[in-house]
DNA sequence: GTGAAAGCGCTAACAG
DNA sequence: CTGTTAGCGCTTTCAC
């Protein structure tokens, strides 16, 4: 295997180089008998175009780039189906997938499009107002982010709709008759930092808490861990009013320490209290006990991402696209969400 | 920033385009002035290198391969410290990564250098009798693996030691005066692929058992999650022999499963049994209850697999680089395993 | 339908 | 110490 060329697959398949390029690419019209000779001579000689020479040519690398937060806490916040879903979907479109962490800030994203690395860029860990998206939204090349910053800059943005996450678990809570609600916040790292999710729901669920007369307390912040959990559970135990309270623990790293600590102090959710987290499935069945949540969908959203990002390299003749797009949590009832007494049931 | 090149550059400077490039490569001696006024036409220009340009010209890329397993297990087996620490230090070293999934076997790799996307490649989710191997072993670029197949057939591993780990569980069992031990084995998606780090740990860990006397049962297949942890802790307390058990856990997705079917059944690690995993320190201290674990070291297992892979594309003057690096796991003990009563400790 | 030839932006001899 | 020049391996006008 000793890296061959262009020109050796064309001299093998008594052609010209172009007509080469051609086959691979499909934008002439290549006789079926000159096409197979081609075919046959890059197999022979099982031929890869050189990506570099290609990219220089053809200024089109085939790849995207893909930052991605590795702080300590993103091992617990599920990151991995996020680029499982990117890498797969990226090869089902013939496009490698370059990784960037996010703590090289805007001079990852001048390298990424300054450089030709790639042709399109997916950014995640978006902060509310983030220079990052301004510096994005000047490339020459299109930037897809995932989250949903203050000001998007005219770019295309895709997340979980954490809005309708909120207006879902009020419902929920409302709807079986609780008395009060308590929100575990989200640990400093996230609120110091003002990641767009945060801020989001929260601002959703005191809205539909209102309009719904849910009284409402959100616990701020709480650290990830048994100390934290240990905290608020204290917290919620010594302050909640008499009859039926509710909990939302919309960051999916908290909810694993907060039932911990529920079961130290004996208290059961779906008995003593109702526990609603936001979570993929996968993580609320695997857990003990099992807990009700809205779903985080990092795969649809990923795809999602994805699909917009190819839309943006080639806009098909089709209408256009929405510069928001934002997937539907579902809500999923394992058990720790006390069910409406016969007497208190009200309509959603 | 309408992409300027290094010809902008030199003209900007009033030097020649060669000039230029070896500022940047430093592959020659510039006159301290000269050298100024390219710098400062470059960062006038914002210039950025061409990647694919460079790569033809220079063939070298900086960019390293990697190659991970993206199943449904590999999202609880701590696959994102390793792409993580891969990432930074790559980036340290002036090295863009490039994902790829293992999914796509050697044609993912033949792609990588075929197609010259870069300069070297790491590998993991190796299996026993991997044919990756042998295709990785006759490709133009070094392969550095994360795991130790059967026949390396010359590349070079890095990976934790799992036989150092298999000492290490059952010295402490043997020195605190167990009279048995138990091992959770692997669930069939680990068995089944025939991953190497399996074999390694299970023969070693017969072996030392045999060494120091200590019988030894091994259940497998056990699957990760409720239902297989709750059928292994049966098992065990229905067969276990009158006396001390041990229970080692060598794969980190099988331990809190494990926990909560001890908790469920009200045996208490550390003081009906005693519990020994193999997992991040990380994963041990946060666990529910924190127990007694041997390390994982996945960022110290990365560092070394890129620092042997960058010697690999440079070698420097000194001395070469062991073809097999096995970082050595630590014990950390969280009071899950039962003391030795003071009649029965012997010596390691 | 196919070829010939001119670059893409850089690096690395070869010259001085 | 610096400039000139010939490619690296592709894509893409032109030309036929």
């Amino acid at each position: 295997m000793a890296a061959f060329t262009s020109k050796d697959v064309a001299r093998l398949a008594g052609v010209s180089q172009s007509t080469v390029s051609y086959v691979m690419t499909g934008k002439r019209q290549i006789s079926e008998s000159t096409r197979r000779r081609v075919l046959a001579a890059m197999e022979q000689l099982t031929y890869e175009p050189h990506a570099g020479a290609r990219a220089l040519a053809g200024r089109r690398t085939q790849v995207v780039g893909l930052v991605v937060p590795f702080d300590s806490m993103s091992e617990m916040t599920g990151l991995l189906p996020f680029i499982e879903t990117i890498a797969s979907s990226a090869r089902a479109n013939d496009y490698e997938v370059l990784l960037v962490t996010a703590d090289e800030g805007s001079a990852g994203l001048r390298r990424l499009a300054g450089r030709a690395l790639c042709d399109a860029i997916i950014m995640m860990d978006i902060r509310e107002q983030d220079e990052r998206v301004h510096v994005a939204a000047a490339l020459p090349i299109p930037v897809v982010l995932v989250g949903m910053p203050d000001d998007p800059a005219g770019l295309y943005c895709v997340d979980l709709d954490f809005d309708a996450a909120a207006r879902i678990a009020v419902d929920e809570l409302v709807d079986t008759g609780h008395d009060e609600a308590f929100v575990i916040g989200y640990p400093a790292a996230v609120t110091d930092r003002r990641l767009n999710f945060a801020g989001r729901f929260l601002r959703s669920v005191h809205r539909y808490a209102e309009v719904r007369g849910l009284p409402l307390t959100v616990l701020e912040p709480v650290e990830v861990g048994r100390a934290g959990a240990a905290a608020a559970v204290d917290h919620i135990l010594a302050h909640r009013r008499p009859g039926r309270t509710g909990v939302v623990v919309p960051y999916n790293a908290s909810i694993r320490p907060f039932l911990h600590a529920l079961r130290a102090r004996a208290v059961v959710p779906g008995r003593d209290l109702s526990l609603i987290g936001i979570s993929t499935d996968h993580q609320a069945e695997d857990s003990e006990p099992p807990y009700t949540n809205i779903s985080e969908e990092p795969r649809d959203v990923s795809r999602r991402a994805m699909k917009t990002l190819l839309w943006l390299l080639d806009p098909g003749p089709g209408v256009g696209h929405p510069p928001v797009d934002l997937v539907a949590p579902r809500l999923t009832r394992r058990g720790t969400v006390m069910p409406a007494p016969a007497s208190a049931v009200r309509s959603s």
